[in-house]
RNA sequence: GCGCCUAUAGCUCAAUCGGAUAGAGCAACGCCCUUCUAAGGCGUAGGUUGCAGGUUCGAUUCCUGCUGGGCGCGCCA
């Protein structure tokens, strides 16, 4: 609809321009909106504010020769009933009862489709989130990783792309090290308190954990990986093995049951194996942007925008942390992913301008804004009223398990997705799971669960309709019914807007204002009337609600309930 | 000191690439269940959008400068 009259517009500016009531130069932008309130009409429109300068008139003035044109339009009001002139210069939009229904017919009839796309024109986009490190259970601030990656996983499918959704897991260098010397200290006997316990290791149970079924000889798969524990205490190479492969199923059996799971795992041991961090350094060589001092190779990322050189080769030999992270996204780029997204948090912010500046440095073509980021702040964790330090003794480390056990799945999800990923989150435990009505995804689910309950008693009754019916609808002329015709016609903007902009949040907000709009509509009229026309009116409308509300809540990774 | 993010109602957060009277939930106070699920609805109250300037028809949004908070700033990852 929105496209519907910005096409009318452009032509009239043509019209305008051609009638010298415009200068030829004039380019506007001109935004169609949805309008925040209701006696603004449906859509609102800023061209009069925008042309009133260029044209040398008042704005009011031109949208009144605006609006007179657009009424000649026969076609035109066909689909708009009225137009206004309000505030400074807006023009604002009805559409007429057909115009508005008709979304009822395209949902039902569209069905699954309904409000997908082909924005991405079926090109394969590759998103990495979570690639936690294999030396600990995942945390809350995983979680968000994973709520929010995958949601734009899901929002990128729905507009078109073909989207392949990537884990990307360091299993080598110091801090695995460090994993299987802790794993040894325990397998012997010591505590974290002991004097002998490895300097930086890690403290908490699961440790031990690990220990004690590396001990006992437990075989853990993971991947495609089939690791069976030697239980030699002393073999620090099959405790390293035993110990990665059973964090990473840790970690895989709590992303599962948080309903994610990725297409690729990504091994950074791998990129050694087969010589890529070697060759990418060569490469860096190469291309003459490094240069050797104090014993060490260095990059000079100062030529990207860094604020110093970074130190690619250490005087030990060793390759810093970034190396291979080049050598990653490189071998991203061969792949042929002209577009990648990496979901990560805030806290690795740094390592940007380090991989792209890289990435330039190899010389191969690689645009220079590649990869494209996404950066989720900190999560607080409340719990009896306290802030939770995320610290690695257990104890006081909130993990992605605790609150799918003790909030749920669902309500984890929606929390965590649904804020803006820029913004710090405070996730309160107690307000969560404490009553569940405080919980602002029951309020969408219960919407849902409402309709379908209607639904089940419709049909017991025998009544029916037909996906294809339209004259019925113009009996949906109540405010409430008209503010949920309204949304749902909204609904394929808001994804393709959420997906460009990369924020799965919009979604929950539509849904909570699509969930009110329904609650709101669902106390003020009765759907299983005696009049049939409004009876299967309100029905279409019930079954087309539902069905975006249920698709909308997919796009969260939230399950639509039919009962509650 | 530098970089990124951020500051909106008592609390947690929204606000359409700059739009009209800044909106929700929770908390508070009134109403509404012999009627399709009250996990709901209707209403009241709650704001100098951190501060000071600037840009323009119009600023929560953009720019500059302050102030407060978070995260980084390693030959750790």
């Amino acid at each position: 609809m929105k496209a519907f009259i910005s096409d009318h517009l452009d032509l009239l500016v043509a019209q305008l321009k051609s009638d010298q009531l415009l200068p030829e130069d004039f380019q506007p932008r001109i935004q169609i909106d949805n309008t925040k309130d209701k006696a603004h009409g449906d859509f609102a429109c800023n061209l009069a504010l925008m042309a009133a300068k260029p044209a040398g008139k008042k704005p009011i003035d031109l949208a009144q020769e605006i609006v007179q044109r657009l009424q000649a339009n026969e076609e035109f009001g066909q689909k708009i009933s009225k137009m206004d002139i309000a505030g400074p210069g807006f023009i604002n939009f009805f559409l007429s009862q057909n115009a508005l229904t008709s979304v009822v017919n395209q949902v039902l009839a569209a069905g699954e489709n309904f409000g997908r796309s082909n924005v991405g024109l079926n090109q394969a986009v590759q998103v990495e989130f979570v690639s936690a490190n294999p030396t600990g259970p995942l945390h809350i601030g995983h979680g968000r990783g994973a709520a929010v990656g995958d949601c734009l996983c899901r929002l990128l499918d729905a507009t078109g792309w073909q989207v392949v959704r990537e884990f990307y897991y360091n299993d080598a260098g110091a801090q695995i090290d460090n994993l299987a010397l802790s794993v040894q200290a325990r397998a012997k006997g010591l505590g974290p308190d002991a004097a002998s316990w490895p300097k930086d290791g890690y403290q908490g149970d699961y440790i031990l954990d690990v220990a004690q079924s590396f001990l006992a000889g437990e075989t853990v798969v993971a991947d495609d990986q089939r690791v069976v524990a030697n239980a030699d205490i002393n073999d620090l190479e099959a405790i390293r093995s035993f110990a990665v492969a059973f964090l990473r199923r840790e970690q895989d059996l709590d992303l599962k049951a948080f309903g994610v799971e990725f297409d690729v795992y990504y091994l950074e041991s791998s990129l050694y194996k087969k010589g890529k961090v070697e060759a990418c350094v060569e490469q860096l060589i190469a291309s003459g942007f490094t240069y050797e001092e104090g014993g060490a190779l260095w990059l000079r990322t100062t030529d990207f925008g860094d604020d110093k050189d970074r130190v690619m080769c250490k005087t030990d030999g060793g390759y810093t942390y970034f190396v291979p992270d080049v050598a990653y996204h490189l071998n991203k780029w061969q792949r042929g992913f002209k577009k990648v997204i990496n979901e990560q948090g805030a806290d690795h912010h740094s390592t940007i301008t380090r991989v792209r500046a890289g990435l330039q440095a190899l010389n191969v073509d690689i645009p220079k804004g590649w990869p494209d980021y996404v950066l989720h702040q900190m999560v607080t964790v409340m719990r009896d009223g306290e802030e939770v330090k995320i610290s690695k003794r257990a104890g006081s480390y909130v993990t992605l398990r605790d609150l799918i056990d003790e909030v749920g799945c669902d309500a984890t999800r929606y929390f965590l997705a649904a804020r803006a990923a820029s913004s710090q989150l405070t996730f309160d435990i107690d307000l969560a799971r404490s009553k569940t009505n405080d919980n602002p995804v029951y309020y969408i689910q219960y919407a849902h669960a409402r309709l379908a309950s209607v639904a089940r008693q419709a049909e017991e009754k025998g009544y029916s309709w037909s996906p294809r019916d339209t004259e019925c609808l113009a009996k949906l002329n109540s405010d409430q019914e008209q503010a949920v015709l309204n949304l749902l016609a909204r609904f394929p903007d808001t994804i393709k807007k959420a997906a460009r902009e990369l924020e799965p949040h919009q979604i929950a907000q539509y849904l909570r204002d699509l969930a009110a709009a329904m609650h709101s509509w669902y106390n003020a009229n009765q759907f299983l009337v005696d009049d049939e026309q409004t009876r299967t009116a309100r029905l279409m409308l019930a079954a087309a609600t539902r069905s975006v509300l249920a698709k909308g809540l997919a796009l969260l990774g939230v399950t639509a309930p039919d009962s509650m």
